[in-house]
DNA sequence: GCATTTGTGGCTT
DNA sequence: AAGCCACAAATGC
């Protein structure tokens, strides 16, 4: 099946993903290629349960390219909400350098869902793909909520 | 303190 | 195959 673009309307920006009827393969947030209508799916529930301060299952992703990006994943899953990792120190429990953790990183094709933004530089914010903007308030967001 | 350099490994094209 | 990086630790100033 076809990959389809699905837009979402979150608090913060307009999030857009590819939905091929059973996995989501990949996620934008900003401005996406071309984005077709909402529609009601895994991904869509998800992203409606995080942005109300729940931790849902996630849907299902299309698995990973590489072993590494895989094992990557994993990694950052394992980050509770509203906590946040160095590069470093990810970077030390993939076994790999920070350095080429930062390119895997910015290479992720599903950011949010794989909570890339929860990883920042030793001093300092760090970098995100898609914009600090989001980082920063999706961690903000997270800070928040963390505490309840 | 801040700026620059370098070690480093996996990613994209 | 060659460059590219969303870092970090070690220098130099």
């Amino acid at each position: 099946m076809q990959d389809e673009v699905f837009f979402y309307e979150s608090p913060f920006g307009l999030i857009s993903y590819a939905w091929n009827g059973t996995c989501c393969s990949r996620l934008w947030l900003s401005e996406p290629p071309e984005a077709l209508a909402a529609a009601d799916d895994p991904v869509r529930h998800w992203l409606d349960a995080y942005f109300t301060g729940e931790e849902s299952p996630l849907p299902p992703l299309a698995v990973p390219r590489t072993p590494f990006q895989k094992k990557m994943r994993s990694g950052l899953l394992a980050i509770s909400c509203g906590k946040t990792l160095s590069y470093g120190e990810l970077a030390a429990q993939l076994g790999t350098a920070p350095r080429a953790l930062g390119q895997a990183l910015g290479a992720n094709p599903l950011p949010l869902l794989v909570p890339c933004h929860r990883i920042v530089a030793a001093h300092g914010l760090g970098g995100f793909a898609c914009g600090l903007t989001w980082k920063r308030r999706l961690l903000a967001f997270e800070a928040k909520n963390r505490k309840q």
